[in-house]
DNA sequence: GCAGCTGCCTAATACCTTTAGGCAAGCCGC
DNA sequence: GCGGCTTGCCTAAAGGTATTAGGCAGCTGC
């Protein structure tokens, strides 16, 4: 009997592709042990539990949306750069609904601060720079960013857009639009 | 042996405390059974399943929302209706993680439109008659508030603001003024 | 006060999680 | 090449949740 050659990482890897096909909340141990054609104890030499797992993909998610996130903004500024953030975010939604639900899991503080969140945040400062925003305002705006994206991509993912007019394709640039306006327009305290 | 005299607005109700108190996901047939007192099986008389159960929690919430909303909303306009509204909305979340939670869970088409839902989006655009948005852009604001509201209270039911300054309780409003001003100023298509 | 309905129970199946302990696959030195 | 050791994957087992089937008894209506 050949070893399955299981590892932590191509485990994560697996379970990632798996939440994108069934729902991050299918995802369990045991759909994992049956698509590597293997016994169920077998995964717990790699993973801690079923936690674990869990944790392992949304960082995994983390990491790979920063990426992608960075290659956007890289020589961007303003509304370009936002728009582009934008963009990235929601097509990885749509591309991995699985990964992007297993990123709103609530990680530990320790995992968090160690994370790719923060490249997240660093970023969405970075898009601020293009425009003229001081403490505290530009931590608010980092706040506003961070929700209508999260936001607008869960309404949508979960169908909340779907049954009333216009296409959502139309909206989503009118809300970068309006973005855009208030950030360079930010209402004085 | 005197009965336990369930139904399935007592199991609603008590499955709506118990997702605020454990979480949503931990919402168990067997976990509402115990805090009756009473076997499992004996919910299926009263539950189609687990699903039934998770949906019925969602639609007691989209209710008492919606009711707050519209006590909120009485006599109110403009960013008055709009403040007033997005509080009661990040208040119910905070009071009732478990419930607004359950909220976000997709619903088949029949049992959403049957639903409160129907009456967030009608409360939505009444707030938005205060602003001089005509079709299509006031579907793409109200698409912006709910993204703004719903992606600001999950961020923050998530944590997500917990380790940086400033308070959460200093955004809330400066995310309003910039509501506000976005839609007074809505940019041109 | 009894007949019938139906609410709650027992029993049983199936799946997921997790731990403990065993066997052998494959790498390491010789 | 070969013997030993590590460790990857296995069997076994216990406990929790979901769900269905079928039984008995408590309440309601007459």
């Amino acid at each position: 009997m050949p070893r399955a050659g299981l590892t932590a990482e191509r485990l994560t890897l697996a379970g990632a592709e798996l939440a994108d096909e069934v729902g991050f909340d299918q995802v369990t141990v045991s759909a994992l042990a049956r698509r590597f054609d293997v016994k169920v104890a077998s995964l717990y030499s790699h993973l801690k539990n079923s936690q674990d797992l869990r944790t392992r993909i949304a960082l995994l998610a983390l990491e790979e949306l920063a990426d992608r996130a960075a290659d956007a903004l890289a020589g961007r500024a303003g509304k370009d750069a936002l728009a582009a953030f934008a963009g990235v975010y929601r097509d990885y939604a749509r591309e991995h609904p699985g990964r992007y639900a297993a990123m709103r899991m609530p990680l530990d503080p320790g995992t968090a601060a160690a994370s790719a969140g923060v490249r997240h945040a660093r970023m969405s400062r970075a898009i601020l720079r293009g425009y003229d925003l001081a403490e505290p305002d530009q931590t608010h705006a980092v706040r506003l960013l961070g929700s209508v994206f999260h936001g607008y991509v869960s309404l949508e993912l979960a169908g909340s857009f779907d049954h009333s007019a216009p296409d959502p394709r139309e909206t989503w640039p009118r809300i970068i639009d309006a973005l855009d306006a208030t950030l360079r327009n930010w209402p004085a305290s």
